[in-house]
DNA sequence: AAAAACCATGGTCTTTTGTCAACGGTTTTG
DNA sequence: CAAAACCGTTGACAAAAGACCATGGTTTTT
């Protein structure tokens, strides 16, 4: 598919879409349309960037997130300790999500006090 | 106290506190120390922190937290409806949560893959 | 076949969230 | 008291994550 649908279907803009594909999360199809010129971008290319949109939500990089995809698909296992980086980002998620539902807990004390004594000076 | 114990005990730097300090995010006491020119923040400046430190783990921009801290300092509860404002930051929260924790299961899945197969090619 | 919509590339611009450096004062410590 | 550590202010700088614009081609629609 070409960038116009990719962003239809994934929600992100097109210069968002080219800003993570030059960063490396995502690729193009090797052979572009021959004629135009214009790109095409795998199927997959979706899922990838639903993945992307929770890992952001989740506080990653991009930077990381580029790690992580090309150690997903890497050939090379070798030059990278996958499973210790893989290991600090699951701790790093964790931490966060236990900060935003003590921040969720903040807002909602605060929603209800204001709902008590909305008029107090 | 002066802007060092606070940094020590909030665990932010000084130029980050000086920063939240202009965004209207802590505010020092009225007068300064009168011979030196210090500034002289409060206790709960500490704690505030601490909530600043968990609103940014789960999202929140400074101007919205500036947003929110001032509302529940205010004294004019008119000119906003705070009500409506925390139940919008609350399910933008919620949310991210829920993201968060489908990115997790990601990284877990992953992390799980490589430990049964680490060697695939 | 025009017009409208789409695409690639390259470059500039913006916002957010700070950091760093410099300068001149102040306080604490050895 | 001298050195070291601290403070305020100002202003320059930086990285991240895009948005935006211009240019010149390509498709699709009318």
């Amino acid at each position: 598919m070409r960038i116009g649908e990719l962003a239809r279907r994934s929600g992100f803009s097109r210069d968002a879409i080219r800003f993570y594909e030059r960063q490396g999360l995502i690729a193009a199809e090797e052979n572009r349309e021959k004629t135009s010129n214009y790109k095409s971008y795998p199927e997959d290319a979706v899922m990838t960037l639903d993945v992307v949109r929770d890992a952001q939500a989740a506080g990653l990089s991009i930077g990381d997130l580029s790690l992580l995809l090309s150690q997903l698909a890497a050939e090379n296992a070798d030059d990278f300790d996958g499973d210790a980086f893989l290991a600090a980002k699951i701790a790093e998620v964790e931490a966060r999500i236990e900060a935003s539902e003590r921040f969720l807990q903040t807002l909602r004390e605060t929603r209800h006090a204001l709902a008590i004594a909305p008029y107090e000076t």
